[in-house]
DNA sequence: TATTGTTATACTCTATAACTATA
DNA sequence: TATAGTTATAGAGTATAACAATA
């Protein structure tokens, strides 16, 4: 990697110190971030699902069953695009609606036979993807720099998985 | 946060044991990532200007003038995409377009005064935003963060400033 | 009236590829 | 023909808000 210092504007009277963009931790972390999540993106592209699908599937898994609003909540999106995330999951065979016979407005959403098998495969994909990245971490390293986000997300009350 | 463990599958026959989102590195990565980067682009937004801009008057900071393909290098973008953001940034008043006299179809791209005043008040707002999130860090845990970050950059050839 | 969820619309961002001008 | 750059088009993804059905 370069490295870039502290850089003078050479094109004003006025000098202009600025830092360095990778001179931020949050330059690092996106950079590396972006990096494994595209990776993964691209791997899970094969069986013909996105990031945001891939999150509502893996929930859907863990929950056995849901509704929308857990999924909004998942997901930090609006119910509009929770709904479309469904819809386009519904085309694929991989959830079925089900309105609920209590209260007719509230939906369901159950994983098919097609997406309770597809899950495990995908998340071994999440495994690999990891182990391509952070394998070689010692696990000192591994564990500390969990913490450090851990942290973080708990300073500023992080809540929701994000997608993006 | 939560401390999901490995999950077992409870509506099927044959048990599948899946690893849990949040066990991996790449996970904690994006999910502090996205929300500094997030709270970045909402405060560069008051200045009018997205990330792909911010990164682009960045470059252009530093280089002094630079040209489409430069940007198209630093941005990881196609010539089209670099095309519109620097036709943003002129709408702005932030860069002006000059065509090269030695090659008539080449273009040089210069920050405007207003632009050069620009840069240094968003790179405070970026180490205002980089302290938030990682200010409380000891000086031994930001550089060994950074140092990881480096080193997985390097091992897989990491290049282009991420912008999404 | 309030709530659950869908749908219509619009917007941002970017890729692809056709196109213009210059070399 | 090749290259620099622009523009037209399309697609993904999401928010907003209007809407329908149910409570």
């Amino acid at each position: 990697m370069s490295e870039k210092k502290t850089s003078t504007s050479h094109h004003s009277a006025i000098k202009h110190v600025v830092s360095s963009l990778d001179s931020h931790a949050g330059f690092w972390l996106r950079f590396v971030s972006n990096y494994v999540s595209a990776r993964f993106e691209a791997s899970v592209a094969v069986e013909r699902v996105s990031l945001s699908e891939w999150v509502a599937l893996r929930s859907l898994f863990d929950t056995g069953a849901s509704d929308p609003f857990a999924l909004m909540r998942e997901l930090g999106m609006t119910k509009g695009a929770v709904s479309k995330i469904i819809t386009r999951l519904e085309e694929k065979g991989m959830v079925s609606r089900q309105t609920s016979a209590i209260d007719k407005r509230a939906t369901q959403i159950l994983l098919t036979a097609t997406g309770k098998n597809l899950v495990p495969r995908l998340a071994t994909l999440a495994d690999e993807n990891d182990a391509l990245f952070f394998g070689h971490l010692s696990d000192k390293q591994r564990s500390e720099l969990i913490s450090v986000m851990k942290q973080i997300a708990d300073m500023h009350d992080l809540k929701v998985v994000p997608v993006k």
